[in-house]
DNA sequence: GGGCACATTTGACCTAGCGCAAAAAGCCGA
DNA sequence: TCGGCTTTTTGCGCTAGGTCAAATGTGCCC
């Protein structure tokens, strides 16, 4: 149910990265320019290879970019939260999105079109650099992560997998980061099959590194995951 | 050997994409804002981790991007040749080059100090545009290389290196793509063994859609490559 | 031509992780 | 409380590809 954006900026946007370094008034009128929209857990916000037409911010929730391959399994990518900017890179390359956006859990997203976007930015160009630094972290991260996958045991990508889950998605509790997951949605994150994940994770409980139940799980110790994912 | 690039612009440079749209004029004085470096193969442009501090233009010859894993594996990202940018990822982002920047074949490129840049891009919005775009692209093939890696065999991971090879870096030939690169080469490429990389080569040669000799190989047959990589 | 340094090939063996099947454990509505 | 459903666990066999060792080229320098 799209509608346009309150005109009275929330104070955090301005610590939006995306954001950085604009004035009050270029704000405002940036946001004046956007749609807010809100969905439901389980809708979509466009399907890889749709026409690159809006750019979108996630003001709450969490929103999943995934990717079916060509073999027809699908890979999850990286959820997006509070702050984060989807269809980035599609859009400045006036490309098709190369992946599907859905809604993990219920989510406010504020979006421009595509041209709209092009107009602010040139009348602001703090906005076209924050966009470009944007779109380089965000590559930078893909990069890191084609380092990674390479001879990594299933163990540590399940590691690494699990951490950034609960950095982009987790809950702090008293003794942990509670987390909210199918075995299957970390099979989709590493391309592992959700059997390996099970015994992985049981082997996990065993050792009190994390409490794991259905569709959930509580990381008790971030710190040991770290240990796995990185050394031997 | 840096030296001041020559200030008549060879009619190619209007043709690279990150001088799209750019005016005569507008080009000239990027130009001349640049410095010409020649470098022979086997010299290092930058290392990762160092601070980025240039922008590279390759303007012949072909530059190796690759990056050390934690755990000491070398994994060869992409190679540059003519009218790719270098080190666009990190300048924007004022982070550390990710990647090292090595030359594989002799190679003349143009580049630019980070603060220089960013004051050409302010002085000509095209060149911002672009470089957006520039930086999109590269990142969408991250993207798309990140899915492809996941579930893919030995044989299909090999077909895409060489397929990527034969575009970016392989010499037409009467009867097929010419490519230099030693099996290890394409082993950190593909984060596969070299041993497993000559048996799947050997294979190749069996049926003849390539020709391998010590340190190059003849593609004949790309289009049973594509299938290969793609199909099962 | 002979020796040397690599690059490549091939074989033998081993293991991480996949595929499948079947059991167990939660969750929910009637 | 009882099905019926989904998610998770576990066992077992199998295979792609890693590891190691040893043989075979191949080019180059003297």
């Amino acid at each position: 149910m799209p509608r346009p954006a309150r005109l009275t900026p929330p104070p955090e946007m301005s610590e939006t990265s995306l954001f950085q370094g604009l004035g009050a008034t270029a704000l405002k009128s940036v946001l004046a320019a956007a749609v807010e929209t809100s969905l439901r857990a389980g809708e979509t916000l466009f399907h890889q290879g749709d026409e690159a037409s809006r750019l979108y911010l996630v003001v709450s929730g969490v929103v999943k970019l995934s990717q079916v391959a060509a073999n027809g399994t699908q890979h999850v990518l990286r959820l997006m939260s509070a702050g984060d900017v989807i269809g980035c890179v599609a859009v400045f390359n006036r490309f098709p999105y190369p992946v599907t956006a859905s809604v993990e859990e219920d989510a406010t997203l504020i979006s421009w079109a595509e041209p709209q976007f092009w107009h602010l930015m040139e009348d602001h160009p703090e906005l076209m650099t924050n966009a470009l630094r944007t779109v380089g972290q965000r590559t930078q991260e893909f990069v890191a992560r084609l380092g990674e996958v390479n001879g990594a045991t299933a163990e540590q990508k399940v590691a690494r997998a699990v951490l950034r889950l609960a950095r982009q998605a987790g809950i702090k509790e008293a003794d942990g980061v509670r987390v909210g997951m199918t075995r299957q949605d970390l099979a989709d994150m590493t391309g592992i099959t959700y059997f390996t994940i099970s015994r992985i994770l049981s082997d996990w409980k065993r050792r009190e590194l994390v409490e794991a139940g259905r569709r959930e799980m509580l990381v008790r110790n971030p710190h040991a995951l770290l240990l796995l994912s990185d050394g031997s």
